[in-house]
RNA sequence: GCGUGGAUAGUUCAACGGCUAGAAUUCUGGCCUUCCAAGCCAGCGAUCCGGGUUCGAAUCCCGGUCCGCGCACCA
């Protein structure tokens, strides 16, 4: 078994994630958090907003509806550009992109042509299948969109929205009235959004249900220049791919100040550093940004480098996020499409739609990077969580199940799960015990046995070395918190840094 | 969507058209057991769905669903 058979067969079984309905076989791209998943998912959230909210007092989370107005994404841009214009062979029923069969014909951008247009284009052309030569089909247009028709009629359609960033922008007039009309602030979200993949592939990686973490900074635009920690960050060095370049290669902030990355942008740049390589402590070889070429950047981004993650499951680095500098691309869209006026006044008079830096992340992806990253391979396999992360911290038994040793440990079980992320396991043998916590990650084990009841001391066992102490019952608590806190064991059997 | 391979227990696999679909592991109960998947006994548990061919189908055929891979798609 490789390590995907093996992450496969473990999160299954054990409960992390499955195929959504698959009682039914219902379809591909949409799947369940199972018990364990969904903790891991909900600490990572957490680890997320504690590390990005925490950013600045005025940086707060919002939660909207996932159905969403037509006008929102005519406004957008979403119902023409995640719409595609496909032509199917007549006789191979191979797909294509409409526009991009005009373009390769013609040497012309068929980018902002309608329908109609492509349509004829094809005509005029006689453009033909590239496969078989055969006549082509009418242009029919895949949107990516989730139509959804709401109450009984059904002329209101409304959209399942394909990315969570739209609801910070359109949250952002009341909310700029709500924060004393005073930039920068910030506007943060967790949810779901949906995209009618054509075939989402790679199991977890591609889905149509997904979840993202988002945070939208609006600011005024002469802020882009400014850090007020700019002495503390100047000489960090960050991790890049850049466009051209083949090795991935260090980058002091002051470097990177020099090739017209502004201040604002690179303080958040080694904030999500730090959130993968210190927070999340995935190892630092593990993690890079790589820099958009200007062909694979979205239009309306000014900067964009996506964060990649070293995935082997998923064969190598992928994106699992990106930050995007925006400009006023959207609330200047919105304030089109809504007439209202999204402007801000600055205390000379001059006006200026706000900028947006975009923080957005994957969550599925990056729970799945979380098992494949700490997944450790050997005779004993085992995942290796960062304190914190594991579905449970700490896990319970009794060393057999005979002479009080079961209630001794549900009662201690009993005094842990109050603090901690606690299990209780009675079955099978203590070494059978070990290796099943061992298997979903958890950090640590607590058995009790004959001593316990007799002198009051309990063994606590370390996941990745397997070690034991021996501590006092009335101090396993404080101990404990010490240990999650960071603390280890030394080989004298003392806690130390 | 096209092409291609596949779908058997919680998991990983086996079974020429023919005995009661077999194993490993997991899991459950019991015995034993003072620390790393020990041992012994017992037990639960499966042919994706719908048709067809056949005396007889997990196996062959048709349709559907889902999964893997390649192409395409992934503003």
């Amino acid at each position: 078994m490789d390590k995907l058979d093996k992450i496969n067969s473990i999160t299954l079984s054990r409960g992390f994630f499955y195929p959504s309905a698959e009682i039914y076989k219902a379809s591909s791209g949409f799947w369940t958090y199972g018990h364990l998943g969904t903790r891991i998912k909900h600490k990572w959230e957490n680890i997320w907003r504690k590390s990005f909210l925490g950013l600045s007092p005025r940086y707060f989370e919002i939660d909207d509806c996932v159905i969403m107005p037509k006008k929102v994404f005519e406004s957008s841009g979403h119902l023409e550009h995640f719409n595609d214009p496909l032509t199917e062979c007549r006789k191979c029923h191979q797909r294509y992109r409409a526009d991009q069969l005009v373009e390769n014909a013609t040497n012309k951008n068929a980018e902002d042509m309608t329908i109609e247009e492509l349509d004829k284009a094809i005509e005029k052309n006689k453009i033909k299948c590239p496969k078989c030569k055969d006549d082509l089909s009418k242009i029919k247009i895949f949107n990516m969109m989730f139509p959804i028709n709401v109450g009984a009629t059904e002329t209101n359609v409304m959209y399942l929205r394909p990315e969570s960033a739209q609801s910070p922008y359109l949250a952002y007039k009341r909310e700029f009235e709500a924060m004393r009309r005073k930039l920068p602030f910030g506007l943060a979200t967790i949810g779901k959004v949906f995209r009618n993949e054509i075939s989402p592939r790679q199991g977890f990686f591609r889905l149509r249900e997904i979840v993202q973490a988002e945070l939208q900074i609006f600011f005024d635009p002469k802020e882009i220049t400014k850090c007020d920690n700019w002495d503390k960050i100047k000489s960090e060095k960050i991790r890049i791919l850049k466009v051209g370049e083949k090795k991935i290669k260090d980058y002091t902030c002051a470097e990177l100040l020099k090739q017209k990355i502004p201040k604002f942008y690179l303080y958040h740049m080694v904030r999500v550093q730090k959130f993968y390589v210190e927070d999340l402590q995935i190892p630092k070889q593990k993690f890079r940004f790589r820099e958009l070429s200007e062909k694979e950047r979205a239009f309306y981004n000014k900067i964009h480098f996506d964060m990649e993650l070293d995935v082997d499951t998923l064969g190598g680095w992928k994106e699992f996020g990106g930050l995007h500098y925006r400009g006023d691309y959207d609330l200047t869209c919105h304030q089109k499409g809504s007439k209202q006026k999204m402007e801000s006044v600055r205390i000379d008079g001059s006006r200026f739609i706000p900028h947006i830096l975009e923080l957005s992340f994957g969550v599925d992806r990056n729970v799945w990077a979380l098992v494949d990253i700490f997944f450790k391979e050997g005779e004993r396999d085992y995942i290796a969580f960062p304190l914190g992360i594991a579905p449970f911290d700490v896990a319970v038994f009794p060393l057999v199940n005979k002479k009080g040793l079961p209630e001794k440990a549900m009662e201690i079980f009993d005094s842990l799960r109050k603090e901690f992320n606690a299990f209780y396991d009675e079955s099978g043998s203590v070494g059978r015990r070990y290796r099943r916590q061992d298997e979903v990650g958890t950090n640590f084990g607590v058995t009790i046995d004959f001593d316990t009841l007799e002198k009051g001391v309990v063994t606590i066992r370390d996941r990745d070395s397997m070690k034991q102490i021996r501590v006092d019952e009335g101090e396993l608590v404080e101990v404990l918190r010490n240990l999650l806190g960071g603390l280890k064991f030394s080989k004298a059997g003392e806690l130390v840094k």
